[in-house]
DNA sequence: AACTTAGTTTGTTGGTTCAACAGACAAAAT
DNA sequence: ATTTTGTCTGTTGAACCAACAAACTAAGTT
């Protein structure tokens, strides 16, 4: 293996010299830290291919830069002189990620560390709103949100901001957002006016990108290490999809990429957000259980409810055994394989992961899913493939964007700190 | 930019020291010259970055191995010292690749220029033969491509079989090609045998995964740099997908990826291979287009005609434009674009490429196709997708193979040549 | 026309810097 | 006494920097 990321076939690769080269190994031994936990500089030396000199050096430096700190002493090996453990020092830096949906605002910050600074969900009819007010909403929240890491002394590494729409990540503009009713618009500019041009980075990207990127730092850490291509699936009124393909997120061409809610692979029927009929949508998102599992004067279609109400609703009668909602259940779980079984056909993902309400129906939807896929999927054994129900629940692309800002810093330790 | 792959965010990376620096900086001069063509060490030091005195180095060890030679003056700017043009050596290392098919063998030996060595296809009726005469031809034929590159006193970088099925790239095993009627059988075991155990590296892959590289490759040539995302459709008895994603192959996560043929789209009609009805192969398959395009007992459909004959009975028919070929073309053309439209959603590729027999019929597919992407695409313009027909032909999963290996060499020049 | 001189670019050389490495060794435990 | 840790000292290797000789053009001079 090399250290370059060279084996891209046809790119060229960056001149390295003896910085990149430090910065390399800081960035190896962070991580190595993060992903295996606290131990000694030997043992990290044993792990790592490293000299026992050069660990000592590197790790000297991430302390002087507030990423690493010292813990206890090892006294886990019998013989010998006890190690000084190495650990983790989440305290010093936080990345935040804000995320504008359909009825929400939500926002949360993150320490290096993976934990949890600040979280904060408000319900917001966006829909029904001008971007202009969510925004300044929205800038609130992010305030508040870089508030709270001043206040614990932290570094921000940045903010990254979930739409749930098209966007140009590299520019920060939004395409499209049929969901919200929004066309095009600068995300990145607006709020960087709002938040009083900050010094921070500040990125704007896909909802369902983000919460797959926070799906994989999540099942890497409890599934293992092994694991580099996933696919999730948010429900919500929509159904989006993120992808991380031999542990990169997949952004397409243009940054499209994961627009798996208009798969025409349903009969025609009610017509789609989009003007179609047949997508995958008018069969698996949430309108379509509510329409299947109630009547129209149903309680649960209360227009003052939200979701989150509704799917309580609709989980008390699945637990009550009602067969109308238990059914609708199964087929919407089928449907999911149906459309399932061709992304996996595609992308052979190691887990397909359930997000958004999805998650939150798990327990129904993943039996027939699981037997769609293993029906339809080519590759034996369904190619492999687990299906697994985030935990993150909603709290996905916040996460996920607070995250995103945390990996430049693991990519690159030198970014932080008081050394040059 | 650092020097790492360690932007992966969940991988930890490598442990970097002056060897690796040494190898990352050789192979960034030797890609630099592929491709961006001769030019004097000067002008690779101004656009890589490189010290001047370290791209003198770098290429002087470059040429020592082989990889690397001095050209002529450059004569191009008017003032001052005309530079000595620094150019890749293609002659000193070659790579293979041979392709088993339904109806074919194939070999091609490429030089690190990505010229053509050899080329060679003989028709073959794999399908109604045992696995093992087959392997035994293969072998003969991968023999003489090695003979070949020995000729040419050129060393052999590795050699690579395409297969049209499952594979398992790390161990080389097949798990199933239903189009040979083949199940699990260890080619890479049977053939390392067959080729008496030999030095070179010897690798299996899918064939529409190494069509894709090989399109990858040539489009990088004439499109531009900036092309990073790709998916290849090869049209055959079945439908292979490729998928190039971010400038890396996408396999999956056991290898299993680009598996397209079996989406359920189509409206329930004839039987698919796979034992289903409704797949995409059943409606864009070479098969479906002939059943769509004649009668029973026409011509063209005789058993003793080999693919390409078909075919071109088919072109002279739609060029002397008789109806029915005309509407079957399509046909087929517009459901290529529904599935189509279903991958360019997902993964939002900057090309569309057409392999095998799509290629050959381009002309007539492509309109509908464009059309029917537009038309289902929800990014705006397609999201940015053009639809490109293949120049390698059924060439171009053997040149995929050896391109595939000669990688290696640019990603690590070290593993060739004198020097240590 | 032949010769000089200035100006420009190339590629090498010698010395410097920086980071990893190797081995020795003191410190801290059993 | 033995084992392991972490630091220290000196070495190695590769990139960098600045200076310079070489090779050429273009102009001016004899």
């Amino acid at each position: 293996m090399t250290l370059t990321d060279g084996r891209r076939p046809g790119s060229r690769g960056v001149a390295a010299d003896h910085v990149s080269l430090r910065r390399n190994n800081l960035s190896v031994v962070l991580r190595h830290v993060r992903d295996l936990g606290p131990r000694s500089r030997a043992r990290i030396a044993e792990e790592t291919g490293l000299n026992k000199a050069t660990v000592s050096s590197l790790v000297a430096e991430l302390v002087e830069r507030g990423l690493l700190r010292e813990g206890l002493a090892d006294s886990s090996r019998a013989l010998g002189r006890p190690g000084q453990l190495v650990e983790l020092d989440g305290t010093g830096v936080c990345g935040v990620g804000a995320e504008i949906n359909v009825d929400y605002l939500a926002v949360a910050a993150l320490d290096l560390a993976g934990d949890v600074v600040l979280e904060k969900r408000v319900p917001v009819d966006v829909a029904h709103l001008e971007p202009g007010p969510t925004l300044d909403r929205l800038a609130e929240l992010v305030q508040e949100a870089v508030t709270a890491v001043d206040v614990r002394h932290g570094q921000l590494a940045g903010v990254t901001l979930a739409v749930p729409g098209l966007v140009r990540v590299e520019t920060g503009e939004l395409k499209l957002a049929p969901n919200l009713g929004w066309g095009e618009l600068s995300i990145a500019q607006e709020m960087r006016m709002r938040l009083g041009e900050p010094t921070y980075p500040l990125h704007v990207d896909n909802e369902a990108n983000l919460a797959a990127l926070a799906a994989y730092a999540e099942l890497r850490r409890t599934e293992g290490e092994s694991m580099h291509d996933l696919v999730l699936l948010t429900g919500a009124v929509g159904v989006g999809g993120g992808v991380v393909a031999g542990g990169h997120l997949m952004r397409g061409g243009h940054g499209y990429s994961g627009e798996v809610g208009h798969m025409p692979v349903a009969p025609p029927g009610r017509t789609c957000g989009c003007g179609r009929t047949g997508c995958w949508e008018t069969v698996v998102g949430l309108t379509a259980l509510l329409h299947k599992a109630t009547d129209r004067d149903d309680p649960v279609r209360d227009p003052s409810l939200d979701v989150e109400q509704r799917l309580a609703g609709i989980i008390r009668r699945a637990e009550a055994g009602d067969a109308r909602t238990l059914s609708a259940l199964k087929d919407v779980g089928t449907w999911l394989g149906i459309g399932g079984a061709i992304l996996v056909n595609i992308l052979n993902p190691d887990v397909l992961v359930l997000g958004g309400y999805f998650a939150v129906l798990g327990p129904w939807l993943k039996e027939p899913l699981e037997k769609a896929i293993q029906d339809r999927v080519i590759a034996p054994d369904g190619g492999g493939c687990r299906v697994v129900r985030s935990e993150l629940g909603f709290a996905a692309a916040v996460r996920g964007g607070a995250q995103i800002s945390l990996d430049q810093v693991f990519v690159d330790p030198t970014r932080i700190g008081a050394a040059s």
